[in-house]
DNA sequence: ATGGTAGTAAAACTA
């Protein structure tokens, strides 16, 4: 069995104790994270490395940045989505390989707002991470691609799908984007396992969104059909959300045999 | 109509 998480930790520095925390409790074999706000040099790396883990990461200052941990080496890591011809400087992708199981960690542009070169930008990425996906079909690795998609796929995804309508999360062009992806037969681990509507991983800090569960669902784990075949568990860890000084996302986990 | 929160990092930007 191998157990994988996701967590989008709004800052790795900021979070530390929290993520250590979840190290312990959880015991994820493989944990994909994203927006670790910092350089590769600033990552907390001996603290985790001191829980068992290897760690690979992909930072940059202030913004954005990715990374892997995992009990097993890390190997033959793609520090960049493919597709752009090495102008995107950021840091939203890392692929890798861990036990014969190629992961990815993925920071998905958010696309605020509407209208702008930011939305252009993520629609461009997603078609990217399209392409990327097929290539792996086609080479018929195992894989996980996991993290913050920045996406709601339907309404049963939002609070509040009218306040959202406007909202790049929520765009028809976003949400079929993200179908074109799960359509090339990928499984959602954790909406095949329990298609409960109004589950979220996401609560803005703003206007008390958690204590009124006024959420997202945001962060996905994305599995191969071979890797989907193994799929035994899955979930939302609501737990590190309601600590103090939480991350505004929680973890996503799922187990594979 | 505005600001409501958090993080980075030093005023503004991202989310």
């Amino acid at each position: 069995m191998v157990k994988i998480a996701t967590w989008n930790v709004n800052s790795v520095k900021a979070r530390l104790p929290h993520l250590l925390d979840f190290l312990k409790s959880s015991e994820p074999d493989i944990v994909l994270l994203q927006e670790i706000k910092c350089v590769d040099e600033e990552f907390p790396r001996l603290e985790i490395e001191a829980l068992g883990y290897n760690v690979a990461t992909v930072g940059q200052k202030s913004y954005n940045g990715v990374a892997i941990l995992a009990r097993e080496p890390i190997k033959d890591p793609l520090r960049r989505l493919p597709g752009a011809d090495g102008s995107d400087e950021q840091a939203r992708y890392l692929e890798a390989t861990i036990g014969g199981l190629r992961v990815a960690s993925i920071y998905l542009p958010n696309g605020n707002p509407l209208g702008t070169e930011k939305f252009d930008y993520k629609l461009a990425w997603m078609e990217r991470l399209r392409t990327r996906a097929q290539d792996l079909l086609s080479e018929e690795r195992p894989f996980v691609l996991a993290g913050d998609y920045n996406v709601c796929p339907t309404d049963a995804d939002v609070f509040d799908p009218i306040a959202f309508a406007g909202d790049a999360l929520c765009q028809p062009t976003s949400r079929a984007a993200f179908r074109r992806i799960v359509n090339l037969g990928l499984t959602d681990a954790v909406h095949a396992l329990d298609p409960t509507p109004h589950q979220y991983t996401f609560w803005d800090y703003q206007a008390r969104s958690w204590e009124q569960d006024h959420g997202l669902r945001i962060d996905h784990i994305l599995l191969s059909p071979q890797t989907a075949d193994r799929l035994t568990a899955a979930g939302i860890d609501k737990t590190p959300r309601g600590k103090p000084k939480a991350s505004d996302h929680t973890p996503v986990w799922c187990e594979l045999a």
